[in-house]
DNA sequence: CATGAATGAGGCTTCATTCAT
DNA sequence: GATGAATGAAGCCTCATTCAT
């Protein structure tokens, strides 16, 4: 062999990786891949059957992963009776957190095709997946236990809204470093500044202001 | 008739929006704009000269305006002194959100195309602009007068990712809805849930549970 | 329109009949088929969605109409008890065969391709189906009976020979002329030349000499 | 050693004999050679300077010698004064033909491949010249004889379809079967079948039965 | 002006051939 | 000499753009 199989193969994945990043699946072109890692195409073509194959290559584990532990987080929360006034569900969620961020941070330029990369593949739903999840976890979390004590949200909506906002904050922090504790500091951080009080702004909207420790 | 009919551009670009808010603007194609405008595909070219000249037409104006009125949005909180400990901050962003609103209600498709529907165009950086403006906005209110007092952030990229997700979330509600009174209401309510006592959450982070106001 | 639709149709399909001859479907480019039918490769796929689909326009309808007819032949022979002791035999099979020479060397290219030239299409194996036909029809006329009466084939095979041989001549005849006439008075000949006193010469084909009217 | 091994030469066009008569010349891939011969395709090119030398190599001398055979046969009947007459026809052609049955025998995956295999190749005419020469053998001895005894045909392209249905039928015998026995057998079958009475047959074409042997 | 057929560059993929080891 | 990885031209097909009617 002349050069090392697994070499010339990480090699496509990094360009193909900076090509999808860039450009999306459907934009990405071979000819990209190509370029970017140096090789013809027809040398990528012994590596990988079709453009599809790079994708999966490069990105299925990485969705499988989250997958997983998108699904296992659910689990622990549905089974956990975790609720907004259950006391010890902020060291919960952060450790949840916590035990999957290692791997999250690892494969953030991975996770950030699956977010909003990958139209034409069959991971294109990964977003709306991953903030449906979210929601559900908020809705078990406030909705339904607010309802059992009879209160309203003035809009159920703004629960989607909120998990979307969540999701993508969440991925922004893995997408802003490769520091694991900055990363885990960000989260905890975005989680305070996201969940803290979340109830009381939400049900209490109409009446509250902004700013209220900081009024002399 | 000497010019080319006002009607007739705006079937076209009718159909264009519709065609860029399904495929975004690479994947949209000319016979995709010209079924959903029943205008065969010659006479588009006599009123554009190019797919993206169309996407310039539709989207351009938008984008113009929502520049002025972030930079606008930017300068009057320079100028205005606003700070987290400002009493009247809430109903100065109030009230400049909703000057905005009827804009933004009113050109959301246009909106949500350019947040990530615009890859390949000249505008395909707008989500990161955007996101930078109300960055810029977080650092101006929280990280300048926090410093000023000697306070300071556990990490000041936090902004970052609230910019990012404030951003999406408040553009989820443009995709949510297309009623104004009820895209009103979800924006006060994502307002509130966001900013209400956000320094408190990102300075005392290390330090506070999340639900305070629901433990007996 | 600019065009009769039809028209250009027409030439693709020329065209296409063309090197699909010339080089068979596998090989026959669509390079070819535009060259030859002076037409932009483009043109051609607004007309058809594929070289596959441009040979099924062509060659499908010739395909089926020469499969009703070979079953049609085959379900006659079978039912009408012909056999090699038949006297009206010949009448029958050459009325069988004139109804339906008119269709055939109306689409003598079309069958020329269907024969050797249709590899990698779903009628690759015509030829093969056209000569098991015969094939069966020869076992029903000859091996049946002549099993009947005790007599025994030399080697049975060859009635595979004679069915391919005599397919293959017939085909011959399809091709070799488009003078409708011409073509019933050689098929006739083929007809007598191959059948006349076929018994004789297979289960007597060891003791009997090649030009036995021809001796002084 | 100073020159390349004949067993690995060897090696090499078994794999290609293999791959082209399946697949034909031109979907033959390299690789299918390669895989066949259990050789690398570097290798193979040390053998051979392309497809098509392979080809020439593996097929050429077996062309050769089927046309210095065909023209020797050609120039025999010629001088030989046989003719449809002639008693000694029989004995004379099958002499010919056992003559060159054990090359034919010998070489029959060659000719199989020159006669519907070669397409792509400059021999790819070579079941038409087939067909050319045994027409030219059949005008000699029936079309001239009856000539000069100022009979005709009712039509001479008669002799171009019984060249093709003949030559046809002999290479179905080479395909059918690898025993040399049957072969031969099957062999001097079909030339009987073919040729026994020829003459009676063509001639006597519109007045004559098919059956005359077998009816009570 | 409107129409939509025609064009051809560019995208994915295959495979004969070259070349570094 | 043997190997098989690398190359790139050519194949099928799509689509923005041009142009004849």
């Amino acid at each position: 062999m002349q050069y090392l199989k697994d070499d010339v193969r990480d090699k496509i994945i990094k360009g193909a990786l900076e090509e999808f990043l860039e450009k999306g699946f459907r934009d990405a072109s071979m000819r990209g891949i190509s370029r970017r890692s140096k090789l013809a195409i027809g040398s990528i073509y012994r590596y990988f059957a079709s453009k599809e194959a790079i994708f999966e290559y490069a990105i299925g584990p990485t969705y499988r992963q989250m997958r997983k532990t998108a699904d296992k987080l659910l689990r622990k929360i549905m089974e956990s009776k975790i609720t907004y006034k259950n006391f010890r569900s902020l060291e919960l969620i952060n450790d949840l957190c916590n035990e999957q961020l290692e791997n999250f941070y690892e494969y953030s330029t991975e996770i950030l095709i699956l977010i909003d990369k990958s139209q034409g593949t069959k991971y294109e739903t990964y977003y709306q997946d991953a903030v449906s999840i979210v929601q559900k976890i908020l809705i078990e979390v406030y909705l339904v236990e607010l309802n059992k004590e009879g209160q309203k949200l003035p809009d159920e909506s703004i629960l989607a809204v909120i998990a979307s906002s969540f999701t993508t904050g969440f991925y922004t922090i893995l997408k802003s470093s490769s520091d694991i504790e900055q990363i885990k500091l960000l989260t905890h951080m975005f989680l305070i500044a996201t969940f803290h009080d979340l109830t009381y702004s939400l049900t209490q909207a109409k009446n509250i202001e902004l700013f209220p420790h900081s009024m002399s």
